[in-house]
DNA sequence: TGTAGTTAATTACATTTGTAATCGAAATTA
DNA sequence: TAATTTCGATTACAAATGTAATTAACTACA
């Protein structure tokens, strides 16, 4: 739970780790070449250093490492947001929700989901 | 439009300019006395590197200045919170609201604004 | 076993960011 | 008018970030 600080870019390979993890390098830079233009040596780099934040760690297979998570993604996700909401929102959340339910798309059952957490949280 | 990036610090300084502007930069410096540590110095540097972003106008006053935004706070957040969802959220808005439902605490009134936000949203 | 390819490690380098200190000009005060 | 205070402008500087290239080590094929 150390603070880690995980950067844009970093994100993006992190959301491909916690996605299918445990991975190899290749299977990153496979996985990353449709959503980005990055060089595969871009991502080793950002793999390196998320390493040596202690978000990743790896294990040698022969030559090659297979790279784990070593922070939950719901940690991270649950920091990132409480900065965000703090940062843009002022700390104040009914706004930032009415900012995403007006501005994204949402199906009926997302929505009818929605209703249903509204609903527990009132009951409360 | 033009695609501006406000660091993390330039934006509890554009909070503050966005609550009460025009703004001259002692009150700049006051009102963040309270949410901050950061010398005055630190402050006249963001100020300035927000002018040069052509985030902030000032006009002179005397020998002072007196700051405006000259982005709109809407366009930032949207931007930001466009930027967070694909970020943090791949993209996927319902577990972003479902998220912050119920991880922050909401006022019944606030709960029933939102659930008409989501009515309305339906009902499209 | 020498050589080519693959992988990770190291090095690079400009830009942005956080965080000021200092300098010079203007204004205020003594 | 001289000294002091107050502003903004300029300069500083380390760490983080984006984005690789290069090198060293290892492996697999010829």
């Amino acid at each position: 739970m150390a603070e880690v600080s995980i950067s844009d870019a970093e994100w993006q390979v992190m959301n491909v780790v916690w996605d299918r993890q445990p991975l190899v390098s290749q299977e990153i830079v496979a996985q990353l070449a449709d959503q980005s233009e990055w060089a595969a040596a871009t991502i080793k780099t950002m793999l390196h250093r998320l390493v040596k934040k202690e978000v990743l760690t790896f294990e040698k297979q022969g030559n090659r490492y297979v790279y784990r998570s070593r922070v939950r993604r719901g940690d991270c996700v649950k920091q990132a947001s409480r900065s965000f909401l703090q940062r843009v929102f002022e700390s104040d959340p009914a706004p930032l929700l009415a900012h995403f339910m007006k501005n994204t798309k949402l199906s009926a059952e997302e929505i009818a989901d929605l209703r249903r957490i509204l609903d527990k949280k009132e009951a409360q």
